[in-house]
DNA sequence: CCATATAGTCAAGTAGCTTGACCAACCGGC
DNA sequence: GCCGGTTGGTCAAGCTACTTGACTATATGG
């Protein structure tokens, strides 16, 4: 592989990711939710079970007092909220209120429709076997949306 | 394709390209040179002959405002030099330096390097297999880099 | 030759992170 | 028990990479 190549491939990918990015935050406000593409990835951690703090800053691979900042916003927006931690009194459980459990389905069905785009063009199949690389290449590692 | 899985397609691309950002930029690094994911973008811009702020904006997505300070860090740096447009008095050309050349070829290992990794993994053809199907998703809008 | 558009810069403001300092609560060894 | 070290969380300040707004100099079309 020529070495301009690996850099376009890096191009196609920043490009892709900042396209989907980008649609799914367009149609979650379309659906009448305020945010940026961070709380996608928050919300799917705080859905099981709620989380804290720093459970979410290594979740988003970010420190702690950036998560802390990003829950400040969302209970703000009453996407969730502060409960006392069972068994720590340190720690504060968050957990999704009833309008972020709501977002967060917003953002599954926003982030579906913006896939079937790509399914228009590349097939069901390829997409899935897509994702199936992209999962084997760069295995969880935690998240920098950054968009 | 449920709605989680398009989240979780989302993360991987993100993951991925992330991944591969940082290697390059790592790689960079390594060779040597001092700089952020940006500049090798907006080397494949100068390479071709040089660029005005404007062309450089286009190209990356971002205000020329915003190109015009990424220009000032690397003219500070020696990769680049502002030279008078021929035919145009208002506009003027950033080109590559010797060592602005130099770096673009280190960014270009260093980006072989880091894909090198990822055919290991998956192997040359399912690679290059990826690219085509990212380019043809996401044809060439401009880029924005972000990390 | 003038009205409008374009290239570029300067200045100030903003978002989303960081590092550093700190306090309260937990925990293991003695 | 209790005490040193660790951990959860917040407050405060600073930084980076952008943005918007205002402005100057040059180009261009009627």
């Amino acid at each position: 592989m020529q070495n301009s190549e690996a850099l376009a491939l890096t191009a196609a990918l920043l490009a892709a990711a900042g396209d989907l990015t980008r649609r799914i935050n367009e149609g979650v406000v379309a659906r009448g939710f305020e945010g940026r593409p961070a709380y996608g990835f928050a919300f799917t951690r705080l859905a099981r079970g709620g989380a804290t703090v720093t459970d979410l800053a290594a979740h988003l691979g970010v420190t702690k007092q950036a998560a802390s900042q990003l829950v400040d916003e969302i209970v703000r927006k009453g996407y969730a909220e502060r409960r006392a931690h069972p068994g720590d009194a340190r720690a504060r459980l968050v957990v999704l209120t009833e309008r972020g459990v709501a977002c967060t389905r917003a953002t599954e069905e926003a982030a579906a429709d913006a896939v079937a785009a790509w399914v228009d063009i590349l097939g069901e199949g390829e997409v899935r076997a897509l994702r199936e690389r992209l999962t084997r290449i760069a295995p969880y590692g935690p998240i920098r949306p950054a968009w």
